[in-house]
DNA sequence: ATTGGCACTCAGATCCATTGAGTGCTAATA
DNA sequence: TATTAGCACTCAATGGATCTGAGTGCCAAT
């Protein structure tokens, strides 16, 4: 284990350096901090904390940068994460609180997200998970064509246009859709697909046409509901930090558009203390994405988690206001879908 | 006006320092290209470019490169575009053949035309304009909420859930949608606005609370209809051009993640030749858009042009490929929106 | 356990000379 | 008149060489 002063030193260390972005030497930690002993005492902590490695030399003889052990050290030790400023907490309310349509929350969660952070924000859509059938939809656009939709009870909205090339009686219509809504609504999406197919199959007469071309359609719909989606805003905070990465920020950027593997990486995350949960640097497992970290939360409908929404930075970043805006945010994202579900 | 040769000299340039990003010199240029002449005549040829400010020295005797002028005639000049070579074709086939749903065909749109181009890819939502109601939708989701959905004929689909605080009753929701329809089906959306609220005004009886309700709701739709919307893809490939930005890119990225600033540039190009219109350097107004190139064409929808496709780059872009590329994609998404609709 | 002292290291800044691609000009040439 | 060869000149970039200073590691003294 680590002695006490020795941990107060990494702290200090950590902080100096994400706000200098300069190595930091014996010398320059006892004049900003008071430890109350000299440098050479600091130097013996540092060979302690070097030893573990929890910080490292760039170069022979120069100051000492955290390494992601330290970093992840660092915000273990964080007992208390920077709460928002009262206008931060206005800023989140105004954006918030004016639609009930999802697609609009999180669009603009992820905006106000992003520019709370200074980082790249980003909010993953509620997905299949626990979500189940509230709505099915089908409305006539022409003689030839239905609009299929289908609307989760997590206020997500599919839809697709499809197209009947004989055409269609809308009493058929009406006839097959009620039959879907009644055999479908309050239904989990994975049991849609076993359900859909025993409909199709039994259905008779004028309706199996109709059943045969729309089934397929719905399923797909199902599908890409439970396919994750992703929403990104703020890439240029990343490149305004272009000095964090090592060689170019350009596949940093490219891995990040890359979302199923955001996607991987974000679903596969584990809610650790104050309900935020976070990879420093190579502890995800993108390589592309080494020196990043994530920082994630989930936010609720009806009391479990449907889906995540955090931040990603350098792992250079202030993890105590990133961590403390994404919980926000995700506390208020989780408010403002029960207020309206 | 500028004689035969140091037109070609001209274009030489631009190409070669394309190719290069290296400031581009009399002596490479006679070796590179066969002129029949010395480098000295190239030298003189190149002093009347730059009397004419086509080129420019970065600093007193080196090599020259094209200004924003030079670019413009460069591309002026340019006769004929790079056709897409055969597997370009089949990709794009490949990326936009599958869906009749607008939403997914524009994103596919953009990630191809990213792809293709290795830029920054962009594509405006159809909008307003000549659009028309297709239909309206009021769909009942629970007890005491709505989801309205506005369909245009361009194919686009809005949708919005409003709540219902004092419940409502089905049959008036039917009723109240089929006046809707009746009066608006095929309507132009500037129309709505004045229509909606004559039948809001008229509405009598029971209707008349519900009335009151949605029709503010509607024309926020409408609205939001009406409200641009850009959808971008491929920002990572700007990044990794890093270099052709003088000091960092994250203005420039910036800028382009600013939708509004974006639409209104490219609303504002005119189509020149080819069908395609550019924009280079600082001949658009958006200050930290001054080193970039925009290439846009208009994709159409039953004769007449309902928004744009493009893409932006740095200046020193291969034009001829970039505009022969968006000039492909603009046709294939014009025929693809006109198979389906 | 802490500290002052000291020799040592090394990245980064600064200075300088060299190099070479490229220019502009002039006088000769076709 | 248009082209060219020749030449002096410019200047960014390159590559040492040197200097500087923050920072280290270690040791002997407290």
């Amino acid at each position: 284990m680590i002695p006490d002063r020795p941990l107060e030193v990494l702290k200090a260390i950590v902080r100096d350096y994400i706000a200098s972005k300069e190595p930091v030497g014996s010398k320059s930690l006892v004049e900003r901090h008071s430890f109350g002993v000299s440098a050479a005492t600091i130097r013996n902590d540092m060979a302690i904390l070097e030893e573990e490695e929890l910080i490292v030399a760039p170069h022979t003889s120069s100051g000492r940068v955290p390494t992601d052990k330290g970093y992840r050290m660092f915000v273990d030790q964080l007992s208390e994460v920077k709460p928002l400023s009262a206008a931060e907490k206005v800023a989140i309310e105004g954006f918030l609180s004016k639609s009930s349509d999802l697609d609009e929350t999180l669009s603009q969660t992820v905006r106000a997200l992003s520019q709370l952070t200074n980082q790249v924000a980003l909010v993953q859509y509620p997905s299949l998970g626990r979500a189940s059938v509230r709505h099915i939809e089908i409305i006539s656009i022409d003689d030839k064509r239905l609009l299929l939709m289908l609307i989760t009870d997590s206020g997500r909205i599919q839809q697709h246009v499809l197209e009947i090339p004989g055409g269609y009686e809308s009493s058929e219509v009406e006839k097959f859709r009620n039959m879907l809504n009644e055999s479908l609504t309050g239904k989990g999406l994975a049991e849609v697909s076993a359900i859909a197919k025993t409909i199709a199959q039994t259905a008779t007469g004028k309706i199996k046409p109709l059943a045969e071309r729309v089934t397929p359609e719905l399923l797909a719909l199902v599908d890409a509901n439970s396919q994750e989606k992703i929403l990104l805003a703020g890439t240029s905070n990343l490149a305004r930090r272009e000095d964090d990465f090592p060689g170019s920020i350009s596949p940093v950027l490219e891995a990040i558009e890359e979302q199923v593997v955001l996607l991987k990486l974000i679903s596969e995350m584990q809610a650790d203390q104050h309900g935020v949960s976070l990879l420093i640097g190579r502890e995800n497992s993108v390589d592309a994405l080494s020196s990043t970290s994530v920082v994630v939360s989930g936010y609720e409908n009806q009391g479990s988690e449907i889906a995540r929404v955090g931040v990603i930075g350098p792992t250079r970043m202030d993890y105590s206001s990133n961590i403390g805006a994404v919980r926000a945010v995700a506390r208020y994202l989780t408010k403002s879908l029960g207020g309206s579900q």
